[in-house]
DNA sequence: TACATTACTAACCAATCAGTCATTAACTTT
DNA sequence: AAAGTTAATGACTGATTGGTTAGTAATGTA
Protein backbone atom coordinates (compact mmCIF):
# COMPACT_ATOMS: atom_id res chain seq x y z
CA UNK A 1 0.00 0.00 0.00
CA UNK A 2 2.00 2.75 -1.39
CA UNK A 3 -0.08 5.74 -0.72
CA UNK A 4 -0.02 6.36 2.96
CA UNK A 5 -3.08 8.34 4.04
CA UNK A 6 -1.98 10.62 6.75
CA UNK A 7 -5.70 12.23 6.92
CA UNK A 8 -8.69 11.99 5.14
CA UNK A 9 -8.80 13.24 1.73
CA UNK A 10 -10.82 15.92 3.36
CA UNK A 11 -14.08 16.28 1.29
CA UNK A 12 -15.16 19.52 1.21
CA UNK A 13 -18.77 19.98 1.26
CA UNK A 14 -20.12 23.17 0.37
CA UNK A 15 -23.02 23.89 3.12
CA UNK A 16 -23.63 28.10 3.47
CA UNK A 17 -27.23 27.66 5.27
CA UNK A 18 -25.83 25.37 8.00
CA UNK A 19 -22.25 26.52 8.72
CA UNK A 20 -23.35 29.57 10.78
CA UNK A 21 -25.52 27.51 13.03
CA UNK A 22 -22.86 25.00 13.56
CA UNK A 23 -20.42 27.59 14.16
CA UNK A 24 -22.39 29.19 16.69
CA UNK A 25 -23.24 25.82 18.89
CA UNK A 26 -19.20 25.08 18.56
CA UNK A 27 -18.45 28.56 19.49
CA UNK A 28 -21.37 28.46 22.49
CA UNK A 29 -19.55 24.87 23.76
CA UNK A 30 -15.88 26.71 23.70
CA UNK A 31 -16.71 30.28 25.08
CA UNK A 32 -18.65 28.72 28.09
CA UNK A 33 -15.92 26.50 28.69
CA UNK A 34 -12.64 28.46 28.23
CA UNK A 35 -14.19 32.22 28.36
CA UNK A 36 -14.13 34.69 25.39
CA UNK A 37 -10.22 35.22 25.53
CA UNK A 38 -8.69 32.16 25.88
CA UNK A 39 -10.88 30.48 22.99
CA UNK A 40 -9.46 30.37 20.35
CA UNK A 41 -11.04 31.10 16.57
CA UNK A 42 -9.13 28.17 14.70
CA UNK A 43 -10.59 26.00 17.76
CA UNK A 44 -14.12 27.09 17.06
CA UNK A 45 -13.77 26.64 13.31
CA UNK A 46 -12.52 23.18 13.56
CA UNK A 47 -15.11 21.98 16.16
CA UNK A 48 -17.40 23.48 13.36
CA UNK A 49 -15.75 21.28 11.06
CA UNK A 50 -14.14 24.39 8.90
CA UNK A 51 -11.02 26.01 8.65
CA UNK A 52 -10.42 29.67 9.98
CA UNK A 53 -10.94 31.41 6.84
CA UNK A 54 -14.07 30.09 6.74
CA UNK A 55 -15.52 31.16 10.36
CA UNK A 56 -14.10 34.81 8.97
CA UNK A 57 -16.49 34.41 6.38
CA UNK A 58 -19.57 34.49 8.41
CA UNK A 59 -18.26 36.82 11.28
CA UNK A 60 -16.55 39.38 10.49
CA UNK A 61 -14.53 39.43 13.85
CA UNK A 62 -14.25 37.09 17.02
CA UNK A 63 -16.23 39.57 18.76
CA UNK A 64 -19.17 39.46 16.22
CA UNK A 65 -19.33 35.99 17.07
CA UNK A 66 -19.42 36.14 20.76
CA UNK A 67 -22.14 38.76 20.31
CA UNK A 68 -24.05 36.54 17.88
CA UNK A 69 -23.38 33.67 20.29
CA UNK A 70 -25.30 35.74 23.44
CA UNK A 71 -27.81 37.24 21.28
CA UNK A 72 -29.40 33.44 19.30
CA UNK A 73 -28.88 32.04 23.05
CA UNK A 74 -30.36 34.61 25.61
CA UNK A 75 -33.30 35.50 23.81
CA UNK A 76 -36.11 33.92 24.23
CA UNK A 77 -35.94 32.07 27.77
CA UNK A 78 -38.10 35.18 28.99
CA UNK A 79 -41.02 34.10 26.97
CA UNK A 80 -41.33 31.30 28.08
CA UNK A 81 -41.45 31.99 32.05
CA UNK A 82 -44.36 34.76 30.89
CA UNK A 83 -46.18 32.09 29.31
CA UNK A 84 -45.98 29.70 32.60
CA UNK A 85 -46.80 33.05 34.53
CA UNK A 86 -50.18 33.61 32.97
CA UNK A 87 -51.19 29.99 32.45
CA UNK A 88 -51.18 29.22 36.68
CA UNK A 89 -53.89 29.35 38.75
CA UNK A 90 -53.28 28.45 42.06
CA UNK A 91 -51.68 30.81 45.23
CA UNK A 92 -48.56 32.51 44.38
CA UNK A 93 -47.03 30.46 47.29
CA UNK A 94 -46.67 27.43 45.33
CA UNK A 95 -46.00 29.56 41.83
CA UNK A 96 -42.46 30.57 43.24
CA UNK A 97 -40.95 27.51 43.66
CA UNK A 98 -42.73 26.10 40.27
CA UNK A 99 -41.18 28.87 38.61
CA UNK A 100 -38.02 28.61 40.13
CA UNK A 101 -37.69 24.43 39.32
CA UNK A 102 -39.08 25.09 35.61
CA UNK A 103 -36.66 27.41 35.23
CA UNK A 104 -33.59 25.35 36.64
CA UNK A 105 -35.21 22.74 33.92
CA UNK A 106 -35.19 24.88 30.84
CA UNK A 107 -32.20 27.20 31.34
CA UNK A 108 -29.88 26.39 34.30
CA UNK A 109 -29.55 23.23 33.87
CA UNK A 110 -28.16 23.84 29.98
CA UNK A 111 -25.04 24.97 28.61
CA UNK A 112 -26.98 28.32 27.47
CA UNK A 113 -26.55 29.37 31.38
CA UNK A 114 -23.00 29.51 31.27
CA UNK A 115 -23.38 32.74 28.75
CA UNK A 116 -25.27 34.49 32.03
CA UNK A 117 -21.63 33.98 33.82
CA UNK A 118 -19.59 35.03 30.77
CA UNK A 119 -21.75 38.19 29.98
CA UNK A 120 -20.69 39.22 33.99
CA UNK A 121 -17.06 38.23 33.00
CA UNK A 122 -17.14 40.46 30.12
CA UNK A 123 -19.26 42.59 31.20
CA UNK A 124 -16.92 45.71 31.22
CA UNK A 125 -15.17 44.52 28.07
CA UNK A 126 -18.40 44.69 25.72
CA UNK A 127 -20.60 47.77 27.31
CA UNK A 128 -22.88 47.12 24.04
CA UNK A 129 -23.23 44.12 24.40
CA UNK A 130 -23.89 44.53 28.41
CA UNK A 131 -26.59 47.09 27.13
CA UNK A 132 -27.94 44.68 24.73
CA UNK A 133 -28.07 41.86 27.68
CA UNK A 134 -30.03 44.36 30.07
CA UNK A 135 -32.33 45.09 27.65
CA UNK A 136 -33.21 41.88 26.47
CA UNK A 137 -32.57 39.28 28.74
CA UNK A 138 -32.08 40.99 32.97
CA UNK A 139 -34.75 43.82 32.65
CA UNK A 140 -37.46 41.72 31.42
CA UNK A 141 -36.33 38.91 34.03
CA UNK A 142 -36.76 41.74 36.40
CA UNK A 143 -40.19 42.59 35.40
CA UNK A 144 -41.43 39.09 35.46
CA UNK A 145 -40.42 38.14 38.79
CA UNK A 146 -41.58 41.41 40.18
CA UNK A 147 -45.22 40.96 38.89
CA UNK A 148 -44.89 37.56 40.68
CA UNK A 149 -44.93 39.07 44.02
CA UNK A 150 -47.09 41.55 43.18
CA UNK A 151 -49.72 39.09 42.80
CA UNK A 152 -49.15 37.82 45.77
CA UNK A 153 -49.72 41.17 47.38
CA UNK A 154 -52.46 41.91 45.53
CA UNK A 155 -53.99 38.39 46.34
CA UNK A 156 -53.72 38.91 50.25
CA UNK A 157 -50.65 36.50 50.65
CA UNK A 158 -48.07 38.68 50.92
CA UNK A 159 -46.85 41.22 52.77
CA UNK A 160 -45.60 44.49 51.23
CA UNK A 161 -42.36 44.81 50.65
CA UNK A 162 -39.86 46.66 48.42
CA UNK A 163 -40.20 45.36 45.59
CA UNK A 164 -37.58 46.57 43.22
CA UNK A 165 -35.16 45.09 45.65
CA UNK A 166 -36.90 41.98 47.37
CA UNK A 167 -36.83 40.60 42.98
CA UNK A 168 -33.32 39.51 44.05
CA UNK A 169 -34.20 37.44 46.93
CA UNK A 170 -35.38 35.42 44.28
CA UNK A 171 -32.78 35.99 41.48
CA UNK A 172 -29.94 36.11 43.46
CA UNK A 173 -29.52 32.70 44.46
CA UNK A 174 -30.84 31.36 41.15
CA UNK A 175 -27.86 33.13 39.41
CA UNK A 176 -25.48 32.13 42.06
CA UNK A 177 -25.82 28.82 41.71
CA UNK A 178 -25.46 28.94 37.72
CA UNK A 179 -22.65 31.08 38.58
CA UNK A 180 -20.94 28.48 40.82
CA UNK A 181 -21.75 25.59 38.47
CA UNK A 182 -19.48 26.77 35.78
CA UNK A 183 -17.13 28.20 37.73
CA UNK A 184 -16.10 26.97 41.23
CA UNK A 185 -18.10 23.70 40.68
CA UNK A 186 -15.40 22.67 38.71
CA UNK A 187 -12.75 22.80 41.02
CA UNK A 188 -14.64 21.28 44.16
CA UNK A 189 -14.48 18.01 45.28
CA UNK A 190 -17.77 16.05 44.75
CA UNK A 191 -19.42 16.55 48.53
CA UNK A 192 -19.07 20.61 48.24
CA UNK A 193 -21.29 19.64 45.09
CA UNK A 194 -24.65 21.44 45.16
CA UNK A 195 -27.40 19.87 44.36
CA UNK A 196 -29.64 22.02 42.20
CA UNK A 197 -33.25 20.10 43.21
CA UNK A 198 -32.38 20.91 47.18
CA UNK A 199 -30.75 24.18 46.55
CA UNK A 200 -33.96 25.79 44.57
CA UNK A 201 -36.26 23.70 46.87
CA UNK A 202 -34.52 25.41 49.92
CA UNK A 203 -34.17 28.84 48.57
CA UNK A 204 -38.18 28.62 47.31
CA UNK A 205 -39.15 28.14 50.71
CA UNK A 206 -36.54 31.02 52.03
CA UNK A 207 -38.34 33.26 50.09
CA UNK A 208 -41.56 32.18 50.11
CA UNK A 209 -41.40 32.82 54.08
CA UNK A 210 -39.55 35.41 53.51
CA UNK A 211 -42.93 36.74 51.87
CA UNK A 212 -45.79 35.44 53.75
CA UNK A 213 -47.83 37.42 55.93
CA UNK A 214 -47.14 36.42 59.18
CA UNK A 215 -49.68 36.06 62.05
CA UNK B 1 16.29 76.82 25.46
CA UNK B 2 18.31 74.14 23.60
CA UNK B 3 17.45 70.70 25.51
CA UNK B 4 13.62 69.60 24.88
CA UNK B 5 12.85 67.57 27.10
CA UNK B 6 10.30 65.41 26.05
CA UNK B 7 10.38 63.36 29.27
CA UNK B 8 11.58 64.07 33.36
CA UNK B 9 15.02 62.63 33.06
CA UNK B 10 13.66 59.59 34.43
CA UNK B 11 15.32 59.46 38.17
CA UNK B 12 15.80 55.88 38.91
CA UNK B 13 15.60 54.66 42.53
CA UNK B 14 16.35 51.57 44.04
CA UNK B 15 13.39 50.74 46.79
CA UNK B 16 13.28 46.84 47.03
CA UNK B 17 11.33 46.68 49.84
CA UNK B 18 8.54 48.75 48.38
CA UNK B 19 7.90 47.53 45.15
CA UNK B 20 6.42 44.25 45.50
CA UNK B 21 3.64 46.12 47.43
CA UNK B 22 3.31 48.91 44.53
CA UNK B 23 3.18 46.19 41.77
CA UNK B 24 -0.03 44.08 44.00
CA UNK B 25 -1.83 47.29 44.52
CA UNK B 26 -1.38 48.21 40.58
CA UNK B 27 -2.00 44.83 39.70
CA UNK B 28 -5.05 44.72 41.74
CA UNK B 29 -6.36 47.86 39.92
CA UNK B 30 -6.30 46.76 36.89
CA UNK B 31 -7.29 43.41 37.22
CA UNK B 32 -10.19 44.73 38.63
CA UNK B 33 -10.89 46.88 36.37
CA UNK B 34 -10.32 44.88 33.11
CA UNK B 35 -9.58 40.97 34.19
CA UNK B 36 -7.18 39.12 33.75
CA UNK B 37 -6.50 38.44 30.28
CA UNK B 38 -6.92 41.67 29.31
CA UNK B 39 -4.52 43.18 31.76
CA UNK B 40 -0.94 43.75 30.10
CA UNK B 41 1.99 42.88 32.31
CA UNK B 42 3.83 46.36 31.16
CA UNK B 43 0.92 48.13 31.86
CA UNK B 44 0.78 46.85 35.55
CA UNK B 45 4.29 48.14 35.37
CA UNK B 46 3.76 51.43 34.26
CA UNK B 47 1.30 52.29 36.71
CA UNK B 48 3.58 51.29 39.70
CA UNK B 49 6.23 53.20 38.48
CA UNK B 50 9.06 50.52 37.24
CA UNK B 51 10.08 49.03 34.08
CA UNK B 52 8.23 45.75 32.89
CA UNK B 53 11.40 44.20 33.46
CA UNK B 54 11.24 45.11 37.17
CA UNK B 55 7.78 43.94 37.42
CA UNK B 56 9.69 39.96 36.42
CA UNK B 57 12.16 40.56 38.73
CA UNK B 58 9.37 40.56 41.42
CA UNK B 59 6.74 37.74 40.54
CA UNK B 60 7.50 35.36 38.08
CA UNK B 61 4.78 34.92 35.85
CA UNK B 62 1.71 37.52 35.12
CA UNK B 63 -0.23 34.13 37.13
CA UNK B 64 1.89 34.48 39.87
CA UNK B 65 1.18 38.07 39.95
CA UNK B 66 -2.36 37.31 39.85
CA UNK B 67 -2.31 34.93 42.24
CA UNK B 68 -0.25 37.00 44.72
CA UNK B 69 -3.38 39.57 44.46
CA UNK B 70 -5.80 37.33 45.53
CA UNK B 71 -3.65 35.87 48.50
CA UNK B 72 -2.97 39.82 49.82
CA UNK B 73 -6.29 40.57 49.60
CA UNK B 74 -8.49 37.88 50.14
CA UNK B 75 -7.20 36.56 53.41
CA UNK B 76 -8.38 38.22 56.27
CA UNK B 77 -12.09 39.28 55.61
CA UNK B 78 -13.14 36.70 57.58
CA UNK B 79 -11.49 36.94 60.98
CA UNK B 80 -13.04 40.30 61.13
CA UNK B 81 -16.51 38.72 60.40
CA UNK B 82 -15.81 36.19 63.16
CA UNK B 83 -14.52 39.06 65.56
CA UNK B 84 -18.02 40.98 65.23
CA UNK B 85 -19.89 37.76 65.04
CA UNK B 86 -18.39 36.83 68.71
CA UNK B 87 -18.85 40.28 70.34
CA UNK B 88 -22.48 40.66 69.54
CA UNK B 89 -24.83 39.43 72.17
CA UNK B 90 -28.63 40.83 71.23
CA UNK B 91 -30.82 38.82 68.86
CA UNK B 92 -30.26 37.23 66.00
CA UNK B 93 -32.75 38.63 63.98
CA UNK B 94 -30.77 41.96 64.49
CA UNK B 95 -27.66 40.36 64.39
CA UNK B 96 -28.16 39.32 60.32
CA UNK B 97 -28.83 43.22 59.05
CA UNK B 98 -25.82 43.81 61.05
CA UNK B 99 -23.41 41.44 59.96
CA UNK B 100 -24.67 42.40 56.25
CA UNK B 101 -24.29 45.79 56.59
CA UNK B 102 -20.87 45.64 58.29
CA UNK B 103 -19.58 43.02 55.23
CA UNK B 104 -20.49 45.80 52.60
CA UNK B 105 -18.70 48.17 54.34
CA UNK B 106 -15.10 46.57 54.99
CA UNK B 107 -15.62 44.45 51.82
CA UNK B 108 -18.37 45.04 49.48
CA UNK B 109 -17.69 48.32 49.16
CA UNK B 110 -13.88 48.26 48.57
CA UNK B 111 -11.17 47.42 45.76
CA UNK B 112 -10.76 43.71 46.39
CA UNK B 113 -14.57 42.71 46.37
CA UNK B 114 -13.73 43.05 42.60
CA UNK B 115 -11.82 39.52 43.02
CA UNK B 116 -14.44 38.25 44.03
CA UNK B 117 -15.86 38.46 40.83
CA UNK B 118 -12.72 38.23 39.11
CA UNK B 119 -12.19 34.68 40.86
CA UNK B 120 -15.50 33.33 39.26
CA UNK B 121 -14.51 34.68 35.87
CA UNK B 122 -11.07 32.65 36.18
CA UNK B 123 -11.85 29.71 38.07
CA UNK B 124 -11.82 27.12 35.45
CA UNK B 125 -8.20 29.08 34.31
CA UNK B 126 -6.62 28.55 37.44
CA UNK B 127 -8.11 25.34 38.99
CA UNK B 128 -5.42 25.91 41.86
CA UNK B 129 -6.09 29.27 43.00
CA UNK B 130 -9.94 28.04 42.77
CA UNK B 131 -8.81 25.62 45.24
CA UNK B 132 -7.15 28.08 47.05
CA UNK B 133 -9.78 30.25 47.07
CA UNK B 134 -12.66 27.51 48.36
CA UNK B 135 -10.66 26.64 51.23
CA UNK B 136 -9.30 29.98 52.46
CA UNK B 137 -12.41 32.50 51.61
CA UNK B 138 -15.78 30.76 50.30
CA UNK B 139 -15.64 27.54 52.99
CA UNK B 140 -14.55 29.77 56.10
CA UNK B 141 -17.71 32.43 55.17
CA UNK B 142 -20.04 29.53 54.83
CA UNK B 143 -18.98 27.94 58.15
CA UNK B 144 -19.44 31.81 59.73
CA UNK B 145 -22.71 32.07 58.18
CA UNK B 146 -23.98 28.63 59.17
CA UNK B 147 -23.01 29.34 62.33
CA UNK B 148 -25.48 32.51 62.62
CA UNK B 149 -28.11 30.58 61.25
CA UNK B 150 -27.42 27.91 63.89
CA UNK B 151 -27.51 30.41 66.78
CA UNK B 152 -30.71 31.55 66.26
CA UNK B 153 -32.28 27.91 66.01
CA UNK B 154 -30.13 27.70 69.18
CA UNK B 155 -32.46 30.21 71.06
CA UNK B 156 -35.59 29.77 69.34
CA UNK B 157 -36.13 32.75 67.38
CA UNK B 158 -35.39 30.68 63.73
CA UNK B 159 -37.64 27.72 62.32
CA UNK B 160 -35.39 24.92 61.62
CA UNK B 161 -34.08 24.95 58.39
CA UNK B 162 -31.62 23.00 55.69
CA UNK B 163 -29.06 25.22 57.10
CA UNK B 164 -25.95 24.12 54.71
CA UNK B 165 -28.27 25.45 51.98
CA UNK B 166 -29.92 27.99 53.73
CA UNK B 167 -26.59 29.98 54.21
CA UNK B 168 -27.33 31.33 50.33
CA UNK B 169 -29.88 33.15 50.93
CA UNK B 170 -28.09 35.39 52.84
CA UNK B 171 -24.85 34.77 50.61
CA UNK B 172 -25.87 34.98 47.23
CA UNK B 173 -27.56 38.37 47.86
CA UNK B 174 -24.73 39.81 48.62
CA UNK B 175 -22.67 38.41 45.93
CA UNK B 176 -24.57 39.62 44.15
CA UNK B 177 -24.72 42.99 44.71
CA UNK B 178 -20.21 43.14 44.25
CA UNK B 179 -20.93 40.97 40.99
CA UNK B 180 -23.46 43.56 39.65
CA UNK B 181 -21.30 46.77 40.73
CA UNK B 182 -18.63 45.33 38.60
CA UNK B 183 -20.47 43.98 35.53
CA UNK B 184 -22.99 45.40 34.82
CA UNK B 185 -23.13 48.33 36.88
CA UNK B 186 -20.65 49.59 35.06
CA UNK B 187 -22.97 49.24 31.50
CA UNK B 188 -26.27 51.00 32.51
CA UNK B 189 -28.00 54.20 33.48
CA UNK B 190 -28.01 55.67 36.93
CA UNK B 191 -32.00 55.15 37.60
CA UNK B 192 -31.40 50.94 37.11
CA UNK B 193 -27.97 51.34 39.88
CA UNK B 194 -28.55 49.57 42.74
CA UNK B 195 -28.66 51.18 46.13
CA UNK B 196 -26.09 49.47 48.37
CA UNK B 197 -28.07 49.93 51.79
CA UNK B 198 -31.51 49.59 50.64
CA UNK B 199 -30.24 46.14 48.85
CA UNK B 200 -29.00 44.66 51.89
CA UNK B 201 -31.88 46.55 54.04
CA UNK B 202 -34.19 44.70 51.84
CA UNK B 203 -32.28 41.52 51.34
CA UNK B 204 -31.55 40.81 55.50
CA UNK B 205 -35.14 41.85 56.04
CA UNK B 206 -36.44 38.86 53.68
CA UNK B 207 -33.79 36.53 55.22
CA UNK B 208 -35.10 37.00 58.41
CA UNK B 209 -38.22 36.89 58.06
CA UNK B 210 -37.47 33.75 55.99
CA UNK B 211 -35.72 32.51 58.90
CA UNK B 212 -38.19 33.04 61.87
CA UNK B 213 -40.44 31.38 63.18
CA UNK B 214 -43.78 31.89 62.22
CA UNK B 215 -47.03 32.03 64.01
C1' DT C 1 38.13 57.91 44.98
C1' DA C 2 38.16 53.33 43.46
C1' DC C 3 35.76 49.09 43.64
C1' DA C 4 31.91 45.88 44.48
C1' DT C 5 27.23 44.85 44.61
C1' DT C 6 22.69 44.69 42.85
C1' DA C 7 18.11 47.00 41.80
C1' DC C 8 16.65 48.46 37.74
C1' DT C 9 16.13 49.32 32.76
C1' DA C 10 15.24 48.95 27.82
C1' DA C 11 15.99 46.66 23.86
C1' DC C 12 15.16 42.27 22.32
C1' DC C 13 13.18 37.56 21.30
C1' DA C 14 9.95 33.98 20.41
C1' DA C 15 5.43 32.62 20.37
C1' DT C 16 0.80 33.46 19.70
C1' DC C 17 -3.13 34.54 17.17
C1' DA C 18 -6.87 37.51 14.90
C1' DG C 19 -7.74 38.47 10.50
C1' DT C 20 -6.49 38.41 5.04
C1' DC C 21 -6.33 36.80 0.40
C1' DA C 22 -4.90 34.33 -3.65
C1' DT C 23 -6.12 29.93 -4.96
C1' DT C 24 -8.99 25.74 -5.27
C1' DA C 25 -12.82 22.96 -5.96
C1' DA C 26 -17.75 22.14 -5.44
C1' DC C 27 -21.84 23.23 -7.47
C1' DT C 28 -24.99 25.67 -11.30
C1' DT C 29 -26.13 27.12 -15.76
C1' DT C 30 -26.09 26.93 -20.54
C1' DA D 1 -19.02 19.41 -21.30
C1' DA D 2 -17.50 24.03 -20.92
C1' DA D 3 -17.93 28.16 -18.56
C1' DG D 4 -19.23 30.75 -14.63
C1' DT D 5 -20.11 31.43 -9.75
C1' DT D 6 -18.89 31.28 -5.14
C1' DA D 7 -18.07 28.46 -0.76
C1' DA D 8 -14.16 26.99 1.27
C1' DT D 9 -9.25 26.63 2.17
C1' DG D 10 -4.68 27.33 4.39
C1' DA D 11 -0.52 29.68 4.00
C1' DC D 12 0.63 34.16 5.26
C1' DT D 13 0.98 38.70 7.79
C1' DG D 14 1.17 42.11 11.13
C1' DA D 15 0.54 43.32 15.61
C1' DT D 16 0.69 42.13 20.21
C1' DT D 17 2.84 40.71 24.35
C1' DG D 18 4.84 37.47 28.01
C1' DG D 19 9.17 36.84 29.36
C1' DT D 20 14.69 37.39 28.92
C1' DT D 21 19.13 39.51 29.44
C1' DA D 22 23.05 42.38 28.70
C1' DG D 23 24.12 46.43 30.40
C1' DT D 24 23.47 50.81 33.54
C1' DA D 25 23.40 53.44 37.53
C1' DA D 26 22.42 53.89 42.43
C1' DT D 27 24.21 52.62 46.72
C1' DG D 28 27.49 50.72 50.01
C1' DT D 29 32.31 50.06 51.46
C1' DA D 30 37.26 50.60 52.15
Amino acid sequence: MPTLETTAPAKRERRKEARPGELLAAALDLFVEKGFAATRAEEVAQRAGVSKGTLFLYFPTKEDLFKAVVRQNMGQTIVEGQAKLASFSGPTTEMIPYLMHKWWESFGSTKASGLSKLMMSEATNFPDLAAFYYAEVIEPNHRLVKSVIQRGIDRGEFRSVDMDYAIFSILAPLIHLVTWKHSMGCCVSGDQQLDPQRYISTQADMVVHGLLKNR
